[in-house]
DNA sequence: GTAGGGTTAG
């Protein structure tokens, strides 16, 4: 028998009365004599109360058989053994942790010779209420001991979270011959949770193929699993087609794995499969089918399944309903995610969360915010994934001051250290300028995944300033053993095309290939727009053609040419895409007009903006008036670019009227340049740039007076402008400077040279080369 | 005899 569980009882049994095992049976052991079964009243001491509240429950034909004990004859004989075990059992069913102490204590009385079944079952009641504490001193405290202990004891440390202690234990089982069974291995692999467990659980993989137990469809489930988790899905796949005879929950299993790995198209199948097979699907079969989903299956195979599961009444399931409001949700039917919610029997916190998502994630997230108001003023519990939703809200629709509200609320809630609020509030911050909050929040994560280092180093792309500190904080990260993953790339990859970087952006495309995410369509793409940035158009097409493509990395390429100035091949580019299929997007057309304008080719650009609707069905927005006044500024049609802007939708925007200025600047048209900055300086009347563009255009057009005259009211309104600066990287040094800098100590030679390419570029010495023959055969500028 | 494989949001 096992020891007194300490803390427990001292009053009715002090522990130091207590043998640490059973004495030997004497004659006076009630084990020889049971006392008889008369009926009698309970006492009313704690044991009896519990046994009266066993009576009163579902136990009651047992209870009647003992009815009779009278007190002495409960604490000090004993239950016949297997009423024992349904004692405990009753115990855990009624979540009645008292009672199993109460049970735990009369045993200890009761000194039952047949101890290892009585205590196993003591171990799994301690498991159950995750006393673990418990159930280890149990059984330490055991004697004998046999598998079904073990197990149960590694199980419980296993639904505690401590896996370790599950691998401990195993490792102590097996060093001491104890038999594995079926039990025993799909403890271990569920304990296995991260790709380093791996080795475990293909040791016990091996176990279970030498020993014959690959067929249990308990244990191949719990492979499946494992492997799954592990990332080996093919390994998944081969065990579960191995299993001759499958159940719901395998199956189930099956299509829940598929849908986490993105293979929607497969969950599907095997949902299929498993209507021809026969078999009657539950509603976890559902839930699971209508949760995976991937850009081959689609609102029509998720409908379909809506209707079958309806058919099948199972609508009533809450977790149901929950995948079914983001299933509509992701394909953008608010409507309907919102008839689901509101249709539903019973709602869960996750119910809520659904709905808040399904609103963030399609343009509403003011509505979300308002919804969660309404959850808190109803007293509604929230937890932390909830809180990340609405915080992701705040993010999306640049609502900072409630963002803060809610890191206050979350930090009151006691998840101040929560790793994916943690996130949600860097992303909030580092989104929308506030770089040192969200520096302040990342610092005092106590741990940190790579989605808080992808979310940080957002900040250091919206704060140019600190770009030579994130690539310290680049090395900190890749030393600190946390692994980068292709969100990471891509934006690292911006960082330094952002600041022109070729030396370092060629040595994370060299990391990249290391990693082996040098073909993720988003490291793909960054890396094309990182080497056209940084000079080099023809790495970029090297990159551009050797990735698969999608509509961004056209956008890149397109883009990519478009920055070089080579206007036709970007829109050779451009034909090219749509005869790939490709349909364009805001952004293709943005790019395509950019090239146009760099380029020259205004009629061009002019005709594309004006099939934009009609061709495309793409909307204009401000980005692309600007770009076509632009346009027809620098081709010197600025009374058609005044017209354009006056008949325009964003008339009263200052950005238009800029461009015009610049414009009006660059060709030295004094006249639309007055009026144009008139109304320039009426829409913005406190823009420090727009004074100075102004001021410019008028120096340089040799109006010095005028020029002074801006000048000195800008002067009197107190504005001043932010000093623009530049960097170049040179032998791994960057050099920052602004313009007419001369603090460089080289800076005399960097003039000279300077004037020297300037020279140049006048006398035609620079000639136009063309760097790629592959796209650009056909084309006048390569001939 | 006692111990075994899940569900939805982030």
């Amino acid at each position: 028998m096992s020891p007194m569980v300490e803390g427990l009882f001292q009053p009715l049994f002090p522990t130091s009365f207590l043998p640490l095992h059973p004495p030997p049976s004497s004659s006076s052991s009630p084990l020889h004599v049971p006392p008889p079964l008369k009926p009698k009243t309970p006492n009313n001491g704690f044991i009896s109360r519990c046994y009266k509240r066993v009576c009163s429950q579902s136990l009651q034909l047992e209870a009647a058989q003992y009815s009779g004990l009278s007190s002495a004859s409960i604490s000090e004989s004993y239950f016949p053994l297997p009423d024992w075990t349904r004692l405990i059992q009753f115990s855990i069913e009624s979540k009645d942790l008292l009672l199993a102490q109460a049970i735990h204590g009369s045993l200890v009385k009761s000194s039952c010779e047949d101890a290892v079944f009585v205590d196993n079952n003591l171990v799994n009641v301690y498991s159950k209420f995750s006393k673990m504490a418990d159930a280890q001193r149990v059984f330490d405290g055991m004697r004998v001991r046999n598998t079904v202990t073990w197990t149960t004891l590694m199980k419980g440390y296993l639904k505690n979270g401590d896996f370790e202690s599950v691998f401990h234990i195993g490792r102590e089982m097996y060093n001491l011959g104890e038999k594995f069974n079926e039990h025993t291995c799909s403890v271990v692999l569920q304990a296995c949770k991260s790709p380093e467990d791996d080795i475990y659980g293909e040791q016990v993989h091996a176990f279970i193929i030498k020993n014959g137990l690959e067929d249990n469809v308990v244990v191949a489930t719990s492979l499946v699993s494992m492997y799954s988790r592990s990332c080996q899905l093919g390994n998944a796949e081969k065990v579960f087609n191995g299993i001759t005879v499958k159940d719901v929950q395998c199956i189930n299993y099956m299509i829940l794995e598929y849908g986490k790995a993105g293979l929607g198209h497969k969950a599907f199948q095997v949902f299929v499969e498993l209507l021809n097979a026969g078999f009657k699907p539950n509603d976890y079969t559902f839930t699971n089918a209508i949760s995976a989903r991937d850009s081959s299956v689609g609102l029509y195979e998720g409908k379909q399944l809506h209707g079958l599961a309806v058919k099948y009444g199972y609508m009533g399931e809450t977790p149901l309903g929950n995948a079914l409001i983001t299933m509509y949700g992701q394909h953008g039917m608010v409507k309907e995610a919102e008839r689901m919610f509101v249709e539903m029997n019973e709602r869960s916190l996750i119910s809520w969360s659904a709905i808040l998502s399904v609103f963030v994630k399609n343009g509403y997230a003011k509505k979300a915010l308002n919804l969660f108001l309404d959850i808190l003023e109803n007293g509604v519990y929230v937890d932390s994934g909830c809180l990340c939703i609405i915080l992701d809200g705040c993010s999306e629709c640049n609502n900072l001051e409630s963002g803060i509200q809610i890191h206050g609320l979350a930090t009151k809630l006691g998840y101040a250290s929560d790793v994916n609020i943690g996130t949600a509030l860097i992303d909030l911050y580092a989104k929308w300028g506030c770089f040192r909050s969200a520096r302040v929040v990342f610092d005092r994560l106590p741990s940190k995944t790579i989605a808080s280092f992808n979310a940080i180093l957002v900040g250091y792309l919206n704060s140019n300033f600190e770009n030579e500190d994130s690539m310290v904080f680049f090395n900190n990260l890749r030393f600190n053993g946390v692994r980068p993953d292709s969100v990471t790339f891509s934006r690292l990859l911006s960082l330094y095309a952002d600041q022109a970087c070729l030396v370092g952006g060629k040595s994370l495309h060299a990391y990249t290939i290391k990693m082996g995410v040098e073909a993720e369509s988003a490291v793909g793409n960054a890396m094309i727009t990182m080497y056209a940035k940084c000079g080099s158009i023809q790495d970029a097409y090297k990159i551009f053609s050797t990735i698969s493509h999608d509509c961004v990395t056209w956008n890149a390429i397109i883009s990519a040419y478009s920055l070089h100035g080579e206007g036709n091949k970007a829109i050779l580019l451009f034909e090219h895409m749509k005869e790939e299929g490709f349909p364009p997007d805001e952004i293709t057309i943005l790019a395509v007009l950019q090239a146009c304008n760099y380029s020259g080719l205004w009629e061009n650009g002019i005709s594309l903006f004006n099939e934009m609707e009609t061709k495309y069905g793409i909307k204009p927005v401000i980005e692309h008036f600007a770009c076509t006044v632009d346009l027809l500024g620098r081709a010197g049609k600025l009374s058609k670019a005044m017209d354009f802007i006056r008949k325009s939708p964003f008339v009263d925007s200052p950005l238009l009227w800029r461009t015009l200025v610049n414009a009006c600047k660059l060709c030295g048209d004094l006249e639309i340049g007055t009026s144009a900055s008139k109304k320039l300086l009426d829409l913005a009347p406190n823009d420090a740039s727009s004074y100075i563009l102004v001021s410019n255009m008028y120096a340089e057009g040799g109006m010095m007076e005028e020029a002074a005259k801006v000048r000195t009211a800008m002067n009197d309104l107190k504005l001043i402008k932010e000093t623009g600066s530049s960097w170049i990287e040179v032998d791994n040094e960057v050099h920052f400077f602004i313009a007419s800098d001369r603090d460089h100590p080289e800076s005399r030679e960097i003039y000279a040279n300077l004037d020297l390419l300037r020279d140049e570029i006048n006398s035609g010495l620079i000639a136009h080369s063309c760097s790629d023959n592959l796209i650009c055969k056909d084309q006048e500028c390569c001939d």
